[in-house]
DNA sequence: CGAATGACAATCT
DNA sequence: TAGATTGCCATTC
């Protein structure tokens, strides 16, 4: 794992890394910056990879469902909620993010 | 180089 | 609606 020098996996921790708090993005969001639409599934490689120096909110990338990756992350699912709860992130009763309210966007009104 | 993997997304049944 | 399948990308073996 030397291969940290991929353009890639830089140019993801930079894009997750300016997600604005309280706002949250998808991983096909991210791939399309990336310039890859479809690279949304390298992205989650990505932030497989991601390392904890980075810093990276992880926890606001969730995917289209506004959910995190069905089983444990960087520490569990139930920290995402935890971590996106204090950021100012409000939660609809089926336990997803309400992206409608925090999809990242980057023209903010 | 080829095959396999994966924290997704979209489609089909 | 929920579950299973396929497609795309990049990384790893």
């Amino acid at each position: 794992m030397k291969k940290e020098d991929s353009n890639f996996f830089e140019k993801v921790y930079e894009i997750v890394a300016i997600i604005p708090e309280g706002k949250v993005a998808t991983y096909g969001q991210i791939s399309l910056m990336l310039g890859n639409p479809y690279a949304s599934r390298a992205v989650g490689y990505a932030m497989h990879g991601a390392p904890p120096e980075r810093n990276l909110p992880c926890h606001r990338v969730v995917n289209k469902e506004g959910r995190l990756a069905p089983g444990n992350i960087f520490g569990g699912e139930n920290i995402q909620r935890e971590e996106l709860e204090k950021e100012g992130i409000t939660f609809l009763e089926n336990g997803c993010i309400d992206m409608e309210k925090h999809l990242w966007r980057f023209h903010t009104p």
